[in-house]
DNA sequence: AATTTTGCCAAGCAAACGCTTGGCAAAATT
DNA sequence: AATTTTGCCAAGCGTTTGCTTGGCAAAATT
């Protein structure tokens, strides 16, 4: 016996456009997503603080005022609210990472470009709202293969934008190591600050961002 | 009622000298451990690729031919099977680094002790048997605060190696970023190897270390 | 106004969990 | 030879787990 379930957009954070003729959204429809964002948010900061394993489905409830079963009603799993959690991080940060780069324009230097890229994704890591990307950092070995495919195609894309900016800097003689070995050296440096950087540190990330260009390229 | 407990030595992988005077080892003790030890073994493998919570006791018994209550007859509790995974994991580790230090000898350039540090950290995260110490890099939050604190204080011992060298670099003008902040991204950089890293690949722990190398101090 | 759909709750099921208990053969000690 | 200790097994206790089921008020649709 199939279950009722919601319309469950792929993209909760990224409603679709609105649609053409048909009439305004119904209650129903404004509020789509609210209690499911709900339970994803808090599904996130406690996948982060006590692991995917660690949490379990009543917390994630309680966390989102809701009963036991609630949570089953919106997510045909508990795998698939993880799926949910990365999945979203993970859209999220595509996207501010293309945006930022914009901003800055296709003409910059290199090293301004991977400043760019280096302090946003500081601010993916730690900055506020920051539980979905450790998450999927730390709970990968929980996904279903299918899944692990699904987050991974995204992964890919956010640090495939990072190779063109590490391959100049190469060809200028500025990043000693070769670039496909460096991507991995600099993601595990910055990915790994997840595990010391508090708020109440000294560092700021503007700081942060300026030790690991002088660490990586020796500059500015 | 408290049960009997066997002598479980503070540290089972160091056992204490030749007591004199005393007869020879009774069988007892020459197997002493070497249950226990097959325990942590297992337990460490597992712990590492399924995580601790996704860990039952009864995968680690099966894993060490025991039956489902037997781990409990070494082991207070399952959270003590972990500490002692760490710790045993961190003990090894801070010995072998010192002796790799030792033979490379007191008056070797920085960049020699750099490299011989970063080749015996590989070795420890990617080599055989190295389960501890990634077991340890990912499983910290499901340490007791007590325990915490005691795998702390090795952790610290062992970075604490790094500072003198990372130090001697920076004075040179060969690491660029300040000391303590380039330890963290370095450790960083080499820990998070053990997400990517396989033994199929194309790499030598050799080569890893001289990227790495190139990558934080642009030469060798 | 009548009907269908939505958004959950209240209760509970079967399995898996960490851990305990009582026991006992083999080994070690006296 | 008698006794104690060691190293586990076999069984199970109480709890927690992910998830299901039946229901129902409010909202939306017809």
């Amino acid at each position: 016996m199939l279950r009722p379930m919601p319309p469950a957009a792929a993209l909760p954070a990224t409603p679709p456009p609105a649609r053409r003729g048909l009439p305004p959204k119904t209650a129903a429809e404004r509020d789509e997503g609210n209690r499911r964002q709900a339970l994803i948010t808090a599904a996130a900061r406690l996948f982060r603080s006590k692991g995917f394993n660690g949490t379990s489905t009543r917390d994630i409830a309680a966390a989102a005022d809701m009963q036991s079963g609630s949570p089953f009603y919106f997510f045909q799993s508990k795998q698939a609210l993880l799926h949910a959690v990365m999945q979203e991080g993970m859209a999220s940060a595509v996207a501010s990472q293309a945006q930022a780069l914009a901003a800055l324009g296709a003409r910059a230097p290199a090293q301004e470009k991977l400043r760019t890229l280096v302090r946003h994704h500081f601010e993916v890591l730690l900055g506020p709202g920051s539980d979905f990307i450790p998450v999927m950092l730390y709970e990968w070995r929980s996904l279903t293969p299918d899944e692990r495919v699904s987050i991974g195609a995204q992964k890919d894309a956010y640090e495939a934008v990072w190779m063109p900016v590490l391959r100049a800097l190469h060809r200028a003689g500025r990043l000693k190591a070769r670039p496909e070995v460096a991507r991995l050296f600099v993601f595990g440096a910055l990915n790994w600050s997840v595990q010391w950087f508090s708020d109440r540190g000294t560092l700021s990330l503007d700081e942060l961002t300026a030790q690991a260009l002088l660490l990586f390229t020796g500059d500015e």
